[in-house]
DNA sequence: GCAAAAGTGTTTGGGATACACCCATGC
DNA sequence: GCATGGGTGTATCCCAAACACTTTTGC
């Protein structure tokens, strides 16, 4: 094929960018200003321009839809790339999309694009098939939870023991046994003891916590 | 940004297609005609054309470069999608990749292009970062393998015990006993005993096996 | 003293691992 | 009868799962 007459499908990114409220998995969506599904909710998404990278491109649509800076993400992993025909009213497509983790993310004041954590388990209806791919991100995160400590990039630099279980859980969407879980993640080995303690109401101060090392590490045992 | 200025960056797939001969994994190559790399082994890639699908590109290019029909292969998986700025000497690209496992699958005999499958641990000097991608694939069929049933695409219809050892020994690049290997792998459900038997040389002749269901399925226990 | 979250051990069962010999066949 | 790969069972250890009470604090 003759580079001349090549004309490459429109390629766009998606993400996924999750945070931690008040113990529950928050997605971040954006109002569309726009046609196609104008007025929708969406996850933020733009096109891959030539000559930037998937990465870059993601970095800029955050920028520019949501207010957020992806150096403010603890983590982010590409999640898969969607062959589109029929997902763009405007056209067919390729999608590359990512995940982001992060905490303490601010929902900008964009009057135009209205960006806003929403839980989960309770979200609006949504434009294109934005619906099943964070059903899919969500997912990948579950399973990256079990073989990963991806969790830190979900928690403060120092954390309680229940802080990191109420994460797990929150992520897991199950409960999980207090005594068991405190052994196994101890066992691992990843995290250590600081000498803080929060208190935070009237009981029992908790004993923090921190990561051994910054970053993504796999899991020597498979947790869960 | 609007419709009418937007360009979007050169779009390619590269596939690597996984086969077993000889009890030895082997890998899909090409000799590329062109520049860049010319004369280079690679993966069999091309562009992604406008109005195409990656999977449709795929096979369009499986087809066109190494004579093989996609639907001859067991398994297709998606495996990442590389921002690839200097990987192609002629400009920043996007490439998504693909995995294919199949079995008896034929070199053709094309004069231009000499489709070739090389063992994965004797490869030659590839072309582009091609080597990494196909770390990248086998990496990601070891771990395939730990948790679905995968290894039926690598397989025929019925099989043997020992030649079920045998792929995942290849795969797995380790050697696995025997007792606990069948024991643990009969106690999955996944495959039945048939009444056939297979003789095989001066020796005991192999009781075969085949899966319950065709088509991919997730591991109640992880194996291994 | 009471409410609220932090913290702590033991028992049990199942699966992973390690390990060696007999069986059926061709020559 | 011997070489070749097919086929089989047991003992041990570790880890996952189940399960309830004491400690520390604020009010």
């Amino acid at each position: 094929m003759a580079k001349e007459t090549y004309v490459p499908p429109t390629l766009t990114v998606d993400s996924v960018i999750f945070q931690l409220t008040n113990d529950k998995l928050m997605v971040l969506l954006i109002k569309r200003a726009n046609e196609p599904f104008k007025n929708s909710w969406a996850l933020p998404g733009g096109y891959i321009a030539a000559g930037e990278t998937t990465t870059e491109a993601m970095d800029r649509v955050l920028k520019n839809k949501a207010g957020l800076n992806s150096k403010n993400l603890g983590l982010i992993e590409q999640l898969y790339t969607f062959d589109t025909i029929a997902r763009d009213p405007r056209g067919p497509a390729v999608a590359v999309t990512y995940m982001g983790l992060g905490r303490n993310l601010a929902e900008s004041d964009d009057k135009t694009q209205h960006p806003t954590f929403f839980p989960v388990t309770d979200l609006p209806k949504l434009a294109y098939d934005h619906k099943d791919i964070i059903a899919y991100a969500h997912e990948r995160l579950k399973s990256k939870l079990t073989y990963t400590n991806a969790i830190f990039a979900l928690l403060e630099l120092k954390f309680s023991l229940s802080e990191l279980q109420t994460a797990y859980e929150a992520v897991l969407d199950r409960s999980l046994d207090k005594r068991n879980f405190r052994k196994k993640f101890l066992s691992l080995g990843l995290i250590q003891p600081t000498n803080e303690y929060r208190q935070d109401g009237a009981h029992r101060p908790a004993r923090l916590y921190r990561f051994h090392h910054p970053g993504l590490q796999t899991l020597t045992r498979s947790f869960d």
